[in-house]
DNA sequence: CGTTCTATTGACATCATTCAACGCCGGTGG
DNA sequence: CCACCGGCGTTGAATGATGTCAATAGAACG
């Protein structure tokens, strides 16, 4: 349900993680360091880049975007720990979109002929890519849901609860955690204005559902919260 | 650009079909018949279902949606000629959504067997999948986008040229087409009152943009309507 | 030939945006 | 150290777009 989060295949063994990585089934030769720290504001690659490897995200958190026609940018999903970065380039061998981060962070490089190698190699690594990207077409199909179905409280409701279950995820706690991004951002990336996202917090923490202290948020009942998506529907 | 069409790769050479089937590279013994025909109204499959196999429409339209907590269907996606269906599957091996037809279809059914055997011989059928899938991806990023940036007029005119561009990519008129899927349907996948939807097409034809008789569109002017789309935002 | 599903149209209500003003905070230079 | 400045965030008032409710008509199907 961690919708606007990328598909996940572990991080990867080479670069000492714990997690188990995708490409670990095919004992890579370790002479290579692929892991690097890009700094808050920096990119990883930009639309229009060819397409020559993809990342997994170690540490940190980025934004993927698009420019528009009109000179905006549009952000179109926000990267966390354990995500790949970069399978859209599959489609026409170039990058659609631009990747900066929102922290420090720190990013594992595959190759495409490393990667290539691993699918070739492996039916566990071609059943984790599918299972992950089938994941993350289920999470986009949600994302578009709930976006157009949902109220502007209710969408950044959900985009709470993700960032919420995607920290679990992490090892973080579910119930506080640090936005890296800023109002901007989420506004950008909700399709609201950012003056509603201000109001929304701001009566959600009057109401007593959340606590906002700057980018602090504190989710006070979490399962109560995730009741609230689903019965203001009906 | 089509956006809320599913991934591509081509209708199974199997089923005597011209275009090129992804599992080709693989000398399919051909003693079995995978396709089928199904009826309006019929379904595919349905949400829960176990996976079992991947689809390729050779005729027909479909649509896929998923019955929410509240007792209601939300449409995620309509198909074409061509498009894959049920890579959702592989997450947690049972179907995610429902699928069903909206008009008599025909179907070719790639069993999970015989899937994974071709992806584990071909590279160019593994080429072909990240491909598809990256595209898939890609195009719901774009879907999203608009939905969430765009008036209720550019969602609507966007969905009618990514009908259009996916007609004429079925050797159909991308100028003049009959619309599948209800009115009740449109406003469904669009996140939009069906009255909504109604006023504006009623709007559109006044302007002269586009021409509308029951369920039978013709687009006036299609690149102007491109350029609707992308100067209404600045 | 009637019943049901689909589509259109009008009046009204509501939600979210826009515009504008202001506060806060961190950085930078005097 | 303080003052200024730019980016970020908050709040209020007015506007506009889209949804809701209701009535009716047309189309499809048995």
């Amino acid at each position: 349900m961690s919708v606007q989060i990328s598909s996940q295949l572990g991080v990867c063994q080479r670069c000492g993680s714990s997690d188990v990585c995708f490409t670990g089934a095919y004992k890579a030769n370790a002479q290579s360091m692929p892991h690097k720290t890009y700094q808050r504001k920096s990119s990883l690659y930009f639309m229009g880049d060819p397409f020559t490897a993809i990342y997994i995200l170690r540490s940190g958190s980025a934004k993927s975007f698009i420019n528009t026609a009109e000179g905006n940018e549009q952000i179109s999903k926000f990267y966390f720990s354990g995500d790949m970065i970069g399978l859209e380039g599959f489609d026409n061998m170039i990058h659609t979109q631009s990747v900066s981060f929102l922290e420090t962070s720190s990013v594992c490089r595959i190759s495409l002929p490393e990667f290539n190698r691993a699918m070739s190699e492996s039916h566990e690594v071609r059943q984790r890519l599918l299972k992950s990207m089938s994941h993350s077409i289920i999470d986009e199909q949600l994302l578009l849901m709930s976006m157009t179905q949902y109220s502007s409280e209710q969408r950044l409701l959900k985009f709470l609860l993700d960032l919420s279950a995607r920290f679990k995820q992490s090892g973080l706690s579910e119930q506080i955690f640090h936005l890296t991004m800023t109002r901007i951002d989420i506004a950008n990336f909700l399709g609201l204005a950012i003056e509603t996202i201000s109001r929304l917090l701001t009566k959600m923490d009057s109401q007593g559902l959340i606590k906002v202290n700057n980018r602090q948020i504190t989710l006070c009942d979490i399962s109560h919260l995730r009741r609230c998506l689903v019965k203001q529907v009906a």
